[in-house]
DNA sequence: GATATTTGTCACGAAATGTAACCGCCACCG
DNA sequence: CGGTGGCGGTTACATTTCGTGACAAATATC
């Protein structure tokens, strides 16, 4: 859910494609579509998919030769959809390596709770801080609680920091002294990557900048590398 | 669950019932088999199971007729295995009092899924806690007693969890810092998938902040991950 | 200096989250 | 067998967070 999920439908008859796109869009997943092995293979050299529809029966190479070959090298989770509800299908799809059956037709509901149950079974969760989690990092005149999102300073003071901001500053503080450049920072703390005219960085080191520095307006802590992007100036330990 | 399930499997193919035994088995639970519902009766009448695993196409009694007459009187849970992908099969099937089906051919890692699902959520009154059954376990200022359910502190504050407070805060403590997103938690404590707008989670944390934070407006044991879920922050010790 | 490019931040809105309130369900009890 | 009370789901609304475009400020380039 961090990141919505991404599903390849391959199926060689257009109105089931487009139906079974429109509806995982409608169910908060994105989602891409084949119309044939070609296309398929065509489709997963360019982006990273979670998991793949696939039917047994196309034209050219058939569904099952597809599935045979990409659980043979791959490790794409696969959803085949059989025509038929036969036991033949089933102990060859064993055989092969599919992770789930639907016999059509189906109920487009089922279809969603499979998915995501394969999805549910493949994508583990992830720890929260990286390679900092539940340590405390001291930093400036700051000292950074990763369990909390807490920083706190000498002063007693005691400022919150939001998810977004703790995330940058986690991805600056692991990297201290390192330019980073705004593609980096997205992809690190929100696995995107920028489009041209995008003002998410700026605005969430910004923000960061008005809880962090002691005047924003003179950032001592996070500074701009003009034209290169942002980097963590200053030293940083781990405290236990 | 310290004892491991009894699973009782009924079906008239042979090589149906041998395969899912051995699968059961292999997934540490007990496994025995019937070949119809006359058998079936002999087994229920010697054991104590946990849950039946029944086809519905058999010769002499059919599931259907069984499931309906079981959980008639009977609290045995019930996992249909409806040989055709039909829906009027499931949709009078769990009428009738199956706890859920599953259309042949099955993926038989799905199968274990479903059954553990519904053994989470029939032995409610067994001290639910998977890994974490029958200890004690630190974490913050609070220690949970997976027995009684019951938090204590060091205060010698004592405050009663409901069950599903509970099994939402062992899920959390048995990953500590990794984050969950809804679908995984509605998964882990009830064994249901998440509809879009499902808010069920938001208010089990909200009402377990309630109870296990000092501060419920700024939450620092159960943390919020916007976009991602939610995270247990905190180190985690087993007592005894 | 004049101009272009880059960066900082404001303000707004969409989306995500927190939570009060409500209601149906079920176990318990008389 | 009808209360009764607790639990937990659902809904609705308030609040927070964050992405976006606009525009000002700062810096570079000539």
């Amino acid at each position: 859910m961090s990141e919505p999920p991404h599903i390849l439908v391959v199926d060689d008859h257009r109105e089931i494609r487009d139906a079974v796109t429109r509806y995982l869009e409608q169910n908060g997943m994105r989602a891409t579509s084949a119309r044939d092995a070609v296309d398929m293979d065509a489709k997963l050299g360019h982006g990273q998919y979670d998991l793949i529809v696939l039917d047994v029966m196309m034209p050219g190479e058939d569904g099952l030769s597809v599935c045979r070959r990409l659980s043979a090298n791959g490790n794409v989770p696969i959803l085949l959809l059989t025509a038929l509800g036969e036991e033949t299908d089933r102990i060859v799809g064993l055989e092969i390596g599919a992770d789930d059956y639907l016999a059509k037709p189906f109920n487009p509901r089922e279809l969603i709770a499979r998915i995501k149950a394969i999805l549910r079974r493949t994508t583990k969760a992830e720890p929260y801080a990286g390679a900092l989690s539940g340590k405390r990092i001291a930093f400036a005149h700051w000292v950074l609680d990763t369990d909390t999102r807490a920083l706190s300073n000498d002063d007693g003071e005691q400022i919150d920091l939001t998810s977004a901001e703790f995330k940058l500053l986690t991805v600056l503080l692991e990297r201290p002294r390192f330019v980073l450049n705004r593609d980096q920072l997205l992809d690190l703390t929100a696995g995107r990557s920028a489009s041209v005219f995008d003002r998410t960085i700026d605005n969430q080191i910004s923000r960061l900048r008005r809880k962090v520095e002691r005047d924003p307006s003179r950032p001592r802590i996070v500074t701009t590398v003009r034209g290169g992007g942002y980097c963590l100036a200053s030293d940083v330990r781990e405290l236990s």
